[in-house]
DNA sequence: TGACATCTACTAAAGAATTGGTAGATTGAT
DNA sequence: ATCAATCTACCAATTCTTTAGTAGATGTCA
């Protein structure tokens, strides 16, 4: 009757590790800060989040005085590679074409967009091949 | 300390769907058989997980004799498109650039895939604009 | 008819995710 | 020194997800 744990962040780790990448290193105050702007929580909801990220090795911290200061442990580049590779294996069984397919529907990006991604694509055929 | 319901399908419900998805209708029984090919699970578990499935509204079933004939309720297309536009937002905060980059990186498509993939584009651009 | 297979409904159970409270320590200001 | 603010650790509670057992009904077949 278990329950396997998720391999990505959750969607409240998710929310958090993008407060940390653009801020951090952060207190667990100042977190509080940044996401009550949008959705407010107690101060000790954030900080029992924190911890379990901690544990689960989502973030480091190293003391500062009394306080914690929290800082993502991976890039959000590294991160969201996995968000994405699990959601290619997990709902569209591989298929890139797929998937992209599926992101231009949903998003209908703009003449300009859609230019800005043709070159995203050159730019990572010639970085990588 | 509540938990709001998850918005796109979990991974169980979108393993079960991809297999509805292919050979609807299908009867319980089908449907263990076809996921016991990669990870076996009881009868009653895949039976419970369509209880679910049915009281969310994710599938339709009908008697057949004394079984029920399962089939989605939503097309695998719009399921997919929620489940980006979901992941979209979550993950990407509405930049379609930044997660095609993504896709593209993890996915290492090979000459011909990338080729597909501007077919795609282009195909979606008249299509739609 | 009786043994057996199979279907459903109901229930249980345990882990995971999310939110928050309480208590105790420490700091800073008056 | 005392009071308020603030930080952490520990714990509680609730809902969701996933897996599976049990019981009862029904159908099949010798």
């Amino acid at each position: 009757m278990p329950r396997h744990r998720q391999a990505t962040p959750t969607d409240v780790e998710l929310e958090i590790l993008h407060v940390l990448w653009e801020h951090q290193p952060m207190t667990v105050r100042e977190v509080v800060d940044v996401l009550n702007q949008t959705r407010p929580r107690a101060y000790t909801s954030i900080l029992s989040m924190l911890n379990v990220m901690f544990e689960k090795g989502l973030v480091q911290r190293e003391l500062q005085g009394r306080a914690h200061l929290y800082r993502a442990k991976k890039s959000k580049e590294r991160t969201l590679g996995t968000v994405v590779k699990d959601l290619l294996g997990r709902a569209f069984q591989g298929s890139t074409t797929s998937l992209i397919t599926h992101v231009l529907e949903q998003s209908k990006p703009t003449a300009e967009e859609l230019e800005e991604i043709r070159r995203a694509i050159e730019d990572w055929q010639e970085g990588e091949e």
